[in-house]
DNA sequence: TCAGGATCCTTGACATTATCAATTGTTTAC
DNA sequence: GTAAACAATTGATAATGTCAAGGATCCTGA
């Protein structure tokens, strides 16, 4: 019974690993971003913006209210890191898209998150691959009710 | 060469993933805090406080300036979730000392983040000892300059 | 020892992020 | 075609964030 390394982590161990990782890594993020002049709001929303978004659905993934939003995206929006478009098919709709200059420095954001990286790179390749599988495994279940 | 199955991920894909369950677990935690009346900086808070913690250590690791912090505990210390203690040994440092009812509070957060627990669930013993494992090893890097 | 510099916390002024209630425009269901 | 539902915004207000400045305490070195 060893208790440094248990060979069957409780439930609650492997929870606590796992918001610690979570918790380093947006230290990261949020350093990195304030280097570019973002706040980690306005960092976290670019993260998120890969394809178009209703302003809808960023409230959502923010877990946050659809009036918050709006300020958020219109100071972003201020800055040319983002665009609204009216939605195709529901005139109701605004989608939010990243602009060239924000892909970039969310790109940058990412380069720089240092920790992260480093951590990552003691990592060899086989024990990259099997977290890698774990972790695709885990996600599908995490963003169930998102 | 499958697409979705990388046998060895680039470091740009598991740093993606990596975020992905970040943010998914983030959520999780957001909405059980919300919950139970917490904003999601207040249980942030009430989560790093496993022992005392300088005021300035807390700012530490939110990543913020330390007059933010003096309100946040205010705030915490108004609802009983938290204590000032004098340091024995520093007359200039304040340490932040979770209540009883504080931890009670933190814990039954935790409990109710359904998504994160739903995804470990899926795992059987043998991969959670080895995501734990992985996961282990990841972690002092991540944190290093925190 | 004790003067200067550094550190910890707080205050005050202000920007950003968050909530809620109400409004407008649009869609959907009946 | 009307009523209910939904998307986004506005306005009011609270919480969180920054920066500059200040008082108290610690530490270092002449």
């Amino acid at each position: 019974m060893s208790a440094t390394t248990p060979e069957t982590p409780t439930k609650l161990q492997l929870l606590e690993l796992l918001a610690a990782i979570g918790t380093a890594q947006w230290r990261d993020f949020a350093a990195a971003a304030a280097h570019h002049g973002l706040t980690s709001t306005q960092a976290k929303v670019l993260a998120q913006l890969n394809g178009p978004l209703p302003m809808r659905a960023l409230a959502t993934l923010l877990v946050c209210d659809a009036s918050n939003v709006t300020g958020i995206i219109d100071r972003l929006e201020g800055r040319g890191l983002v665009r609204r478009e009216p939605d195709a098919s529901d005139r109701r709709v605004k989608n939010v898209v990243a602009t060239d200059e924000g892909r970039e420095i969310i790109r940058r954001v990412r380069e720089e998150m240092q920790a992260t990286h480093g951590a990552l790179d003691t990592l060899g390749a086989e024990d990259s691959a099997t977290l890698y599988a774990l972790l695709a495994r885990l996600r599908p279940g995490m963003e169930k009710d998102a």
